[in-house]
DNA sequence: TCCAATTAGTGGCATATGCCACTTTTGCCG
DNA sequence: CGGCAAAAGTGGCATATGCCACTAATTGGA
């Protein structure tokens, strides 16, 4: 048991999955360096892209992700008119939020060099396994995880 | 095609990952949250526990983050007692990091709630399954990814 | 119709992470 | 030995994320 601490470094799915997350988000960030661009908000400026204008709760929902949370990382892309809101015609609490020209514009440029860290990373993994990997992680984040937590027995 | 940005949300194995580590994240967060520990400030101190008085610099790269980073995420923690640091005899640049009794301690009780939270998640997926996973993403971790930046032809 | 419960966001506060510019130590070499 | 490049951290600045307390709009009854 020499090498108990050795592997990725512990068993902890979630400290494994993090870590994870830091390298490949490093490797990505750099790849969209010259758009100006983070990987997270290209994440973002492209769910929003493929969605029809979606309602703020509806993004969040699909990164899940926290509302509040979705409000603040969309600040910097708001400010940089990247993104622009809009109340919904029949419901005033929902906000409903789109790309502008610019925000596609910028979307088109990243998804260029977007391409090139994907493609480099799909080489070195193979787009099989990464295909794989990409299911198991959908799958993890859509497991219905819940702390058995006291039922709420009344 | 007309799910094509039905599933996880995109192909990027990035905002995959990073969707699944806030899902997962939150869920070890609450487990852990009785403890006042987030996940990550758990992993830290599991890293530096199963390490030997471990230098700053050596914790960045087991965890595959940024030095700096690793200086502002220690700051609370040490702020709150729980780890302490002191500088290198033979090398004055050097600061190595260690947790105090309290750290220990607090350390335990957040293995009793990260245990419950692990046991749980691999009663979902299995724990051969969340094996696989966790070496698929340290990987992905220790992949050697590098933009086909110039290679600095000198 | 009017109020209680619910839904959608906002703002504030705190931690998580990164990059960059510095400062302090070392290590190395002429 | 003196000075320069490399190594290890620190601090500042900016984004990423969450939770909580609130506010504004709606909805569902009584």
């Amino acid at each position: 048991m020499t090498e108990a601490q050795k592997p990725g470094f512990s068993d902890c799915n979630n400290a494994t999955l993090r870590r994870a997350a830091r390298s490949l988000g490093r490797f990505y960030d750099d790849a969209l360096g010259p758009s100006g661009l983070k990987s997270t908000q290209f994440g973002l400026l492209f769910q929003i892209h493929i969605s029809d204008e979606p309602a703020m709760g509806t993004i969040a929902e699909a990164l899940i992700m926290d509302l509040s949370a979705l409000g603040h990382t969309l600040k910097p892309l708001i400010r940089d008119g990247y993104v622009e809101t809009f109340a919904d015609k029949d419901d005033r609490r929902v906000k409903r939020v789109r790309l502008t020209p610019r925000g596609e514009a910028k979307l088109d440029e990243a998804l260029k060099l977007w391409s090139v860290a994907q493609r480099q990373f799909e080489e070195k993994v193979g787009a099989e396994q990464a295909a794989k990997l990409r299911a198991a992680l959908d799958a993890v984040a859509d497991l219905d995880l819940e702390m058995p937590m006291a039922a709420p027995s009344n």
